[in-house]
DNA sequence: GATGAATGAGACTTCATTCAT
DNA sequence: CATGAATGAAGTCTCATTCAT
């Protein structure tokens, strides 16, 4: 929209059209590193290279702006998440195995903080919590219970609450993101979280199974 | 909820021998309630009954009194947890389901909101993250991986690295806890600990076994 | 409002030659509707339908703009007032009802908002307090005074200060206006200015006659 | 309720317990001189010899502070107003002067200032003119009205609406008072509002009556 | 001239914390 | 020990104003 300018940038031309995506992304590099209360507006700004003011012109109160930080964060990691219950059936021996390693991948990505985040902040923000939920855990759980339902209807693994065996697939896996989150700077052995996907994925789908 | 304070006390006038416990327990319940840095000392101070300044007679700092309730938890529900690295061994199948119905107990008072206080104010305080981890998880994890390295010696399980297959076993447990805690006042589904308890102790009992 | 526009301008393309007076116009009414602080410069913008740095190309700041609103009011409602001390003599019996009619006229329209914006900001705009005392207080009550004057001088009406009478003439439309303005949205009974004008005028007129 | 301290002050013991009083007394001066917008909170602290945040102790934002200001002028010179419709009837000719004479004290006062300050802040503070035109102007003119009401039943002065009446007979002291705050610091001959009051009464009162 | 974008300066308000009694 | 009263330090937010295009 604005003209190129001066020496034209080496490659792309530099566009300031996204000063609002700048912001968000300086403010999600803080919000994960101190909190959303320790973070004060004008270390956004800062941290964004603008002045305290024009982050306000683009999110008229620090909620709003913790709001977009946890919308972002959703649309670039999860929106491609069927929304229906499963529509299609995957063997869980497949399934189990790719989703463990993708939430391995994703842990350690901004993605585990922005979880500490809203564990932290569900209280103060329940809109936020219920945004997560049906956008980001209920489709995650949607898709792991129907699969897991047809597999045990195809007699390929034990019977039991498709919801509570979702929590043994997948709970390890957040207790290991988590782990990381919050022990990070203690003297602790951090878990690795591929390994733990590889390792769990195996036990968890021997357990499941009927043999 | 005191006992009755007439005028004839047995001996002297006593009568609130334990205002820093009395605090310590309104602070608990308004941080699990509202979180730490949502939480005034005037609401903590008016919870428990007496004036702000009374509050920072018994804790100079906000901090400090988070500590102490971080403290309080830990004294009342895990002191007596094993020091050592698992002293004596236990059959897993006897050990697991115990474990985890612990857990759910654990997960359904507030212990489950003080485990959420403390992911939420992990940054903010590395040291408290460190006590718990060293007075809490480390042992809880201590005490699990030995009981696994031991049966994995006797030939009860399986091979892998036993700190991880501890994940697999506890993680489930702390996420439907953190699930509950999170999404307490969303439309939500909420796991019952109990039955996750049951139905995921056979699972990872069955996944963990050698045959 | 505004004439016909079409396309075929009988010239040029010309088309809001007068900006500026849009802006008087818009910043006017929000003044009158709200009051000086509580008006910002981006709702005069957007109520004169142009961009807030508009604005500023033609009134370099707040104040200025303030000054440009109080001199247009000015300039519309009173220049016609005679500058010097009564140059005819009417008889008050035809001038004073002349006078009260048209202050009742006045008063209805936004020359009374903007008597009350002017009381209202007397103290932080002196020399508007300045102007319109000798632009248009002054006048009027040179005017008055010079006829009342003359009126004692031929013996038709009693003795006294001037000045005073003026007072005892003027006042009670003044009191109307403010009236008016202040309580409009309380549960009040307003004056009718036109009652008013008409039995004030028997009133006064009568109380300063000789007989 | 506290104890005498120290050298015991010459007379009366030295009482804090008007922190409020003297914030609004500040806060009166403040208000009067520069007006609502104008004045900073700090301004106000400043001057009643307190932090700023011990303003905020007693008046939890500035409006709740005008709004005491405001309460607090009414009450002071007010209250004695008869609520009812003028109970009694004087003769207008001795009441008149009698009010006149009041509301040229008034007028010095702080009380002009206030009622400049009102008329400023009508549109910003509704409820506060709804008050002011409940507590002070209402009862004020209903007294003169039912005087007026009474005088005319009587035969002691011509026909005519009351309300409009009582314009004339108040309009020019309210005029008198505005004209000196307004135009204080211009280069204006301010009314004297003691003589204004004598001789309006004479006039309005021959225009009232019915020879 | 017109404007979208940005900002400097400062206001109000909050709250943990202190202190004299 | 208990507290009412007071406050320093800071943070969020506002808005008139500027400037490059």
């Amino acid at each position: 929209m604005t003209a190129g300018r001066r020496k034209a940038a080496p490659r792309r031309e530099r566009r300031k059209e996204d000063r609002p995506a700048e912001i968000v992304a300086a403010a999600l590099e803080l919000f994960a590193d101190k909190g959303f209360g320790a973070t004060k507006m004008a270390d956004v700004a800062h941290q964004a290279g603008v002045s305290k003011a024009t982050v306000f012109v683009y999110f008229p109160t620090k909620e709003d702006l913790f709001r977009a930080v946890a919308q972002t964060v959703v649309k670039a990691n999860f929106e491609r998440l069927p929304a229906g219950d499963g529509v299609f059936a995957i063997p869980l021996s497949i399934f189990v195995p790719l989703l463990l390693r993708q939430a391995a991948l994703a842990g350690e990505s901004r993605v585990g903080s922005m979880i500490r985040l809203l564990i932290a902040e569900s209280r103060a923000f329940p809109d936020l919590a219920q945004v997560w939920h049906d956008e980001v855990v209920a489709r995650m759980l949607g898709l792991l219970t129907a699969a897991i339902t047809q597999a045990q209807a195809r007699g390929e693994i034990r019977a039991g609450d498709p919801r509570l065996h979702a929590f043994s697939i997948l709970g390890p896996m957040l207790a290991g993101v988590i782990f990381r989150e919050v022990f990070r700077d203690a003297r602790a052995e951090l878990p690795d979280l591929q390994e733990l996907a590889v390792q769990h994925a195996q036990v968890v789908l021997r357990g499941l199974s009927l043999e």
